[in-house]
DNA sequence: TGGGTTCTTGACCGCCCATTCAAGAACTGC
DNA sequence: GCAGTTCTTGAATGGGCGGTCAAGAACCCA
């Protein structure tokens, strides 16, 4: 035995995922993940390994934190509509308006390491076969169909966190989640309730 | 009168684009730049001003072109189905898959300066009004379905073009155009043509 | 109490960043 | 051909980057 660490894990990798999910990967640099989790350069070497195990390590997290966020609901139309309106939510819910850490690292991925990479985009398939499950349960059949409304629903799920980080008010957002919600049980066949404004 | 400059803006410029398009403002450096053009770091800054100064005048041209890629097609229904069709086909051809600068920007658009930034964000403006136009042009009368359908066009576009910076097939992104394209011509009333595939 | 192990500290490394500048080169007008 | 002006060159600047490390501190066990 010897000395032991004078911090917790879990509030340190919440610490680096803020500054993470506020900067990017690029412009966080260790010294501003050093202030975030008051850890100095040594011992974030010590705990995490370098800064791309740091951001692998802090989008794994992520991804869990979405995927419940966006859990629950019910099965059907219903779980469509909580999930989209979850991704509203937790878009306008930030008063930062940092969007969706996974999308924000698209542009920058170039940059990432393999392993860290490969976390980001599971995470994105992971969301993806989210809807696709919900729209089964909803009732529609496999083929061209479902592509097309998952394609739909994955798009205004993508397009919201990104003008949520842009900035654009909550009614944009809300528009995009309805209209897309609205799309997908027209075509699909199911009865929809336009939502109130 | 004095030295000539011994290189033409123009084609300087869109090297400095295409640098800039590929790796994003933060990570592309002054060397690269440098190396893309041609042309030494002192002839840069002097032809042109600083690294912000560069990008501000680069987003600019891409607007141009944006605007240039997306004009025409008609008015109406297939006037939207044109806009949209050439948002795919600009981004399944580009090899690099590189999407769209204005959107790759978003998020380290905190990085930019304030002109850059109003670029940025005016281009993108003028994509969403270019949908609402074509809208208008369609038959659909100002109001909250207004709203509502621009806001999934908008979408759309904006989703396409982050997915294929991701690398996403090309179905997937025709999938995304279909789908709302069906969904604003449903939801507007206008007979809407399902596309071949 | 003392040896062994692990953690923390903060200075340090080499490198790359955006930017500047003095010196030389190339041109025009006289 | 000379003066004046502008352009090009390439090195230099200070600062910040990701990452490392030796030294000291804190603990457990014997």
């Amino acid at each position: 035995m010897a000395r032991p660490r004078e911090f917790e894990a879990d509030p340190v990798a919440e610490a680096l995922l803020d500054a993470f999910w506020q900067r990017g990967f690029t412009r966080t640099s260790i010294a501003d993940l050093s202030a975030a989790s008051g850890l100095l350069p040594g011992s974030l070497y010590a705990a995490f390994g370098g800064k791309d195990a740091m951001f692998a390590l802090v989008a794994g997290r992520y991804v869990a934190k979405l995927r419940a966020a966006l859990a629950g609901g019910g099965a059907g139309i219903a779980g469509l509509r909580h999930v989209l309106d979850a991704v509203v939510r937790i878009t306008v819910g930030d008063p930062d308006r940092r969007g969706c850490l996974l999308i924000n690292t698209i542009p920058e991925s170039a940059a990432l390491s393999p392993p860290a990479r490969a976390v980001v985009e599971r995470g994105l398939g992971e969301m993806r076969a989210l809807l696709r499950r919900r729209l089964r349960e909803a009732g529609v059949p496999r083929g061209g169909d479902l592509d097309r409304l998952v394609a739909l629903l994955f798009a205004a799920s993508v397009a919201i966190r990104v003008l949520g980080r842009a900035g654009h008010e909550r009614r944009l957002l809300q528009d995009i989640a309805d209209g897309a919600l609205a799309a997908a049980t027209a075509a699909a066949g199911i009865p929809a309730r336009r939502r109130a404004r």
